[in-house]
DNA sequence: AATCTGATCGTG
DNA sequence: ACGATCAGATTA
């Protein structure tokens, strides 16, 4: 992707706080940060979906759990579970602590990987090397000054429940469309 | 204890 | 369109 266009800024805490369909869009053309000096990968990313409490699809939605725990505790967390018996799935947690919501991270633009290898919720962990020991870790969020895109709210992918609710934003995509999974 | 259901992906 | 594959949640 596009080498450092301003001198990379660790987002705050404060900045996770808030509600997550306030979070998700402005989280388009962040960096996403795994792993640390010469292992760091960075992921441009650039499809994300809001999930809240009050939200029939979300984990959170039939209160806490051992799964969904890391959801309801302190914002810029990374909520990591495991669906379909073979795939992870990478989150931001935000919101107030207490408070069950997060950002899933549906896809990414990595320097150096084929776009088709990190345009979906599950590809993306696999690209970042992200399982279950991650979750609860603190996210490594980076804003090195790229522009925001015009974020596009959509429906939702992959779900059953509220489909319709436009939490999903897309930012424009480099290579072939995002997913397979149109809408 | 048994059943059901996925915030997916690759293949047919 | 469908199967893989299993953990977590729900139901009995």
């Amino acid at each position: 992707m596009t080498a450092g266009i301003g001198r990379p800024r660790r987002l705050p805490v404060a900045f996770f706080a808030r509600d997550a369909t306030v979070v998700a869009p402005e989280l388009l053309h962040k960096l996403l940060r795994v792993g640390s000096g010469r292992a760091a990968i960075d992921a441009r990313i650039v499809e994300v979906e809001a999930y809240t409490q009050d939200d029939p699809a979300s984990h959170s939605f039939r209160g806490v759990t051992a799964r969904n725990a890391v959801m309801f505790g302190p914002p810029g967390r990374l909520y990591v579970y495991f669906v379909y018996g073979m795939h992870h799935c990478v989150n931001i947690v935000t919101g107030a602590s207490g408070d069950g919501q997060a950002v899933l991270v549906r896809a990414a633009v990595m320097d150096g990987i084929d776009p088709r290898r990190s345009n979906g919720p599950g590809k993306l962990t696999v690209a970042l090397g992200i399982d279950r020991t991650h979750d609860g870790a603190r996210a490594n969020l980076l804003d090195d000054g790229a522009p925001s895109p015009a974020a596009a709210v959509t429906p939702r992918i992959g779900i059953t429940k509220a489909v319709d609710w436009p939490r999903r934003w897309v930012a424009p995509w480099p290579g072939p469309e995002v997913g397979h999974v149109g809408s």
